[in-house]
DNA sequence: TAATGGCATGAAGTAGAAAACATGTCTTTT
DNA sequence: AAAAGACATGTTTTCTACTTCATGCCATTA
């Protein structure tokens, strides 16, 4: 559904605010471990969402990232906006160059339904959310990571 | 969420349950033409569908292809089983490398059960289905084509 | 102010999907 | 039996997403 840069940055924003604080930076080199993701391209991933203000970068010792505003105000889907565009959630399910009422597809309707659903998800979804439930043990945001983290 | 050739393969398969008959073969170059594909790509994929019994094809003047078996028998997942692989169906919606309860990334439970309601859709719909629907002027084959289909 | 640890940037390399090419083989028609 | 129309097969080329490499730049710290 989406493009393996798009998962690495989701699961960077999501490691990045449940590990970072006001005074606190992540380094580049801890989320590409710990989420096991090459890390010169995490590198560029990271810089275009510093670009479009969803990060904030910091260089130097004791430098890296962290989120540009309240864990509660960013939403999976300004993400995925960011890295894959938002037609994604617009894009027929069997090919056709267009979707949209006027020219359906055989299965448009149904399909279309369904993909707003996933887009209902990623809008709703806040990285606050999400990190309370991964503190919470109810998921995980990485397969090795132990969800035991401290506040 | 699938790859190009599945893409053309579904329309494909579409195209010649609508136009192909029991002494009706479709030949490659019309599907290709009217579909905007790739002639000798194309060809390769309904290699692949006539070699998993999908599609029946014959050489020779009045040679083409036609389906192996009646339209409704076949549903959409048969040919993505073919051409993607069924695991589409079961990938994680920010790419976790394993999928499944025990180790729930922080939206599996809600995209898993979106994601189920897709596979539904591909399981439920037949290839009748769809061409009925294109007969009655529910839904098109492709953009430019009419839909208004002898039959 | 020099050293160090970090991000920023651009270029180069890889792999796999997608597309194009060339040739072979079969079957109908004449 | 020959010609022509179609699918079958294998190779090569192109494109793009992905990954790596090399270097520059900046801020902290000693
Ligand atoms: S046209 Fe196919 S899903 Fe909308
Ligand atoms: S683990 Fe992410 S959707 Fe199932």
């Amino acid at each position: 559904m989406f493009s393996t840069s798009c998962h690495y940055a989701l699961q960077a924003m999501i490691y990045i605010a449940l590990r970072s604080g006001k005074d606190k930076n992540v380094d580049l080199a801890s989320i590409a471990e710990e989420l096991d993701i090459p890390k010169h391209f995490l590198s560029k991933i990271l810089q275009l969402l510093v670009k479009n203000k969803l990060l904030l970068s910091m260089k130097g010792p004791t430098g890296g990232f962290k989120l540009s505003m309240p864990a509660s105000r960013i939403n999976l889907i300004k993400v995925v906006e960011v890295i894959d565009g938002l037609d994604v959630f617009n894009r027929c399910g069997i090919g056709f160059k267009q979707c949209d009422d006027s020219s359906p597809c055989p299965i448009h309707f149904e399909f279309s339904q369904v993909r707003q659903q996933v887009e209902e998800i990623f809008e709703t979804k806040t990285l606050e959310q999400l990190t309370t439930d991964i503190e919470d043990g109810n998921s995980l945001v990485s397969l090795g990571l132990s969800t035991k983290i401290k506040k």
